[in-house]
RNA sequence: CGGGGUGUAGCUCAGCUUGGUAGAGCGCGUGCUUUGGGAGCACGAAGUCGCAGGUUCGAAUCCUGUCACCCCGACCA
């Protein structure tokens, strides 16, 4: 047996150490890297471009769905967070409190906050807005004909987390939380599963990353919310990524707030709100779903570019006719439309070796890679390389036919990417009628490597929070969501014997 | 907040047990040879050995204190 293992631009590789590869992958990519701050990360512009395009093509759904972006302060004031009870309980452990104003000289050199200019009532670091913009929605809301108010903000918040990873849970991340306030509970209940579903939608068409909608659990739910309702997707390692939430927080927030309204016929009611938000934690889904063990892999939709071009002049008699046969070629490629922009190129002209650089686009997951040389421009060719294929398969292709194909070949890419993905959902999704099955399906086969077994269970369950919390113990498996849009019947819970209304999804979490 | 571990060049780390002029690989710079998939050779720049005390003729190494970070738990979008 002499199968040396290929070499691969990530070590290790995901069968090797699942969470070491994330990082690197992360590294490789140059997306993002540690701060100087505690579980912060400083995201880097090829993985700003990247938030970027998720946050555009987002805001545009918002927008054709009627909400209007706002922004609200970063501090809220602390007898603000006291309001509601259940909201206070699960975010107080977690938050960064502003005591001071000012700074001065200490007793050992260093700087202080001066102990004179403590603030009378301590502000906390949003770690969410629900009650700051019920504040202001209590004023802004006086009568029915002022609903449904529809607001989103694109911000960034604070949650004081113990352990951090980059992307998936930093102690500040960038996200965009909508609020709204309606006149019925009805037209909450409404907007809370539009929301969802724009999400859904947007996970699926966009990320090429299907999710399982649902609603949580009484034990996952957002804090002061009466429903929550998530999109879960799978990743390769077959954990679940909760990647967007949706609350009908009913009136709950508008009770703590006093957002009320005088209605048709003069009464006065609380609103009902509801609130809903993604996160650059989309960013590590978008990793864990499509990347190998080359590096990142983007769906093209949402890659910050779609095709580097690598001009080859080393032994060109005339290297600027080469650059001009690529600067051309950037030129054609850059009109095509593709789904709300266009086709994106970088020239890549940096003085480093080839290979290095071929190598660096690869892992930075760019779709399309040119190497363009005399040969090719003799041909009137383009030589090319897809991110969705092995990094041997390349190909020559006329140029006007690459042109006039490029923006179908990255839609086959998108498609592919998609696939790929529904494949390994259901590859690793299964059925469980009985207890036995399901622990033996959660247990580890490998215990050095506990993470990479398992994957999603449907398993009909009664709904108790003391079971979901002794599974939690004992396997680390929870409750994703209780799915929507499901066909499933009414059965027997594998744990109690109790009956089910309907089979959950079950799984490990991030 | 419990349990374990690590701080030495930009990065990964050796050296510490047994004190004696600061090391390697990668990366970086320059030159030559190479070049259509991660190049080779040569030369070079780069460190207050986390910080503060102590022991000693002499400390990266021994002692005390302190700070920071990492991993495993509890918590989490």
């Amino acid at each position: 047996m002499s199968n040396t293992k290929p070499k691969t631009a990530i070590t290790p590789t995901r069968d090797e150490n699942y969470p070491e590869w994330y990082q690197q992958v992360i590294r490789a990519a140059d997306l993002a890297e540690p701060s100087p701050v505690r579980g912060c990360m400083v995201i880097k512009p090829w993985g700003y471009a990247l938030w970027e395009n998720i946050q555009r093509n987002l805001d545009e759904r918002f927008k054709a769905t009627g909400h209007k972006n706002a922004y609200f302060p970063l501090f809220i004031p602390l007898s603000f967070l006291e309001k509601e009870a259940e909201h206070v309980e699960g975010f107080a452990k977690e938050c960064a409190v502003v005591t001071h104003h000012r700074l001065i000289e200490g007793p050992d050199g260093g700087l202080i906050p001066d102990p004179d200019a403590k603030l009378e009532e301590p502000l906390v670091v949003r770690p969410t807005s629900e009650t700051i913009i019920g504040a202001m929605f209590a004023k802004w809301v006086q009568s029915h004909r002022d609903l449904p108010l529809l607001i989103n903000q694109w911000a960034n918040v604070v949650r004081w987390e113990m352990r951090t990873r980059m992307f998936l849970r930093t102690a500040e991340f960038l996200w965009q939380e909508g609020h709204t306030a309606h006149a019925t509970r009805e037209e909450a209940v409404a907007e809370t599963l539009l929301m969802h579903d724009v999400y859904a939608q947007f996970a699926r068409e966009e990320m090429a990353m299907p999710v399982i909608k649902g609603e949580k659990t009484e034990a996952e739910r957002f804090p002061g919310a009466v429903n929550t309702y998530s999109i879960e997707a799978m990743m390769q390692d077959r954990k679940a990524l909760q990647a967007g939430t949706s609350h009908f927080l009913g009136q709950n927030f508008s009770k703590a707030a006093d957002i009320s309204f005088s209605d048709e016929d003069g009464g006065v009611q609380h609103a009902w709100t509801t609130s809903w938000g993604v996160s650059t934690r989309l960013v590590g889904g978008l990793i864990m779903t499509h990347s190998d063990d080359d590096g990142l892999i983007l769906p093209p939709r949402l890659a910050p570019a779609h095709v580097v071009i690598i001009p080859v002049t080393h032994k060109a008699e005339n290297p600027e006719s080469v650059m001009n046969y690529c600067r051309k070629l950037a030129d054609d490629l850059c009109v095509r439309p593709f789904h709300g922009r266009s086709v994106e190129v970088e020239i890549d002209d940096r003085d480093i070796r080839g290979g290095d650089k071929i190598w660096q686009w690869i892992k930075r997951g760019i779709p399309i890679r040119l190497e363009i040389g005399p040969r090719d421009m003799a041909e009137d060719s383009v030589f090319l390389g897809r991110r969705d294929k092995g990094h041997k398969e390349k190909q020559s292709m006329k140029r006007q036919a690459f042109v006039d194909g490029v923006v179908d070949m990255l839609d086959e890419m998108q498609q592919t990417l998609l696939d790929r993905a529904e494949n390994m959902l259901k590859a690793n999704t299964r059925v469980i009628d009985n207890k036995e099955d399901f622990y033996t399906y959660f247990t580890p086969e490998n215990k050095q490597q506990p993470e990479i077994h398992g994957g999603f269970v449907w398993a009909h369950y009664s709904g108790e929070r003391e079971v979901e919390e002794q599974i939690k113990k004992e396997l680390g498996v929870t409750v994703r969501v209780i799915p929507l849009d499901s066909e499933d019947k009414p059965g027997t819970c594998i744990f109690t014997g109790k009956p089910s209304k309907q089979r959950v999804v079950w799984a490990k979490a991030y």
